[in-house]
DNA sequence: TAACTGACTCGGC
DNA sequence: AGCCGAGCCAGTT
C-alpha cells in the first residue's frame, strides 16, 4: 500500500473511545518523562505481552487518533533507532521533536540511548 | 476465508 | 558480529 492520505478512519475512532490495548500503550507512552525515551518492547513487556512489541508500534501508528496526543517520538526500537520516523509526515519530524527535548539524534539513532532509556516496568510504579 | 504485512524482538548460525 | 527465521496480534487485501 502506497502513501495513504492522512484521513482519519471511522472505525479506528471507535477504538479510541474504548479501553483497549491501544489505550494501555498510549497511557504508558504519555508517562514517558520529557527528555527520555523507551522502546516498543519495554512497553509491551510492561503490559505483559512482551512478544507483541509489534502491536505497540502499531498502536503508536494509531496514536494519531489518541486524545490527548501521544509523544510517539519518544518511542524507538530496542537499539534507539528512529524506526517510526517515516510515520511522522516529514522525514525528520521525529528527530526534530526529540532534539527539542535535548535528546541528541545522530544518523536516525538516539545518542546515549541506554542512558536516556526509560523502562516503564522499572521506573513506573504500578 | 486465507494469506500478508508491520513504527519489534529474540535466538540461532 | 551480522544475517535469517520464528513468534506475536490486528487490520487489510
Amino acid at each position: 500500500m502506497a502513501k495513504a492520505k492522512p484521513q482519519p478512519k471511522q472505525h479506528l475512532k471507535d477504538i479510541t473511545s474504548n479501553h483497549s490495548f491501544f489505550e494501555n500503550v498510549w497511557d504508558v507512552a504519555r508517562q514517558i518523562p520529557k527528555g527520555r525515551v523507551t522502546s516498543y518492547g519495554a512497553i509491551a513487556n510492561y503490559l505483559g505481552t512482551k512478544m507483541s512489541a509489534r502491536m505497540v508500534g502499531w498502536a503508536m501508528g494509531a496514536s494519531v487518533y489518541a486524545k490527548p496526543k501521544v509523544p510517539a517520538h519518544r518511542v524507538v526500537n530496542r537499539v534507539g533507532l528512529l524506526s517510526g520516523k517515516i510515520h511522522f509526515g516529514a522525514a525528520d519530524e521525529m528527530q526534530k521533536r526529540l532534539e527539542k527535548e535535548k535528546i541528541k539524534v545522530e544518523n536516525d539513532k538516539v545518542v546515549n540511548f541506554e542512558k536516556l532509556f526509560w523502562d516503564p516496568a522499572n521506573e513506573l510504579i504500578l
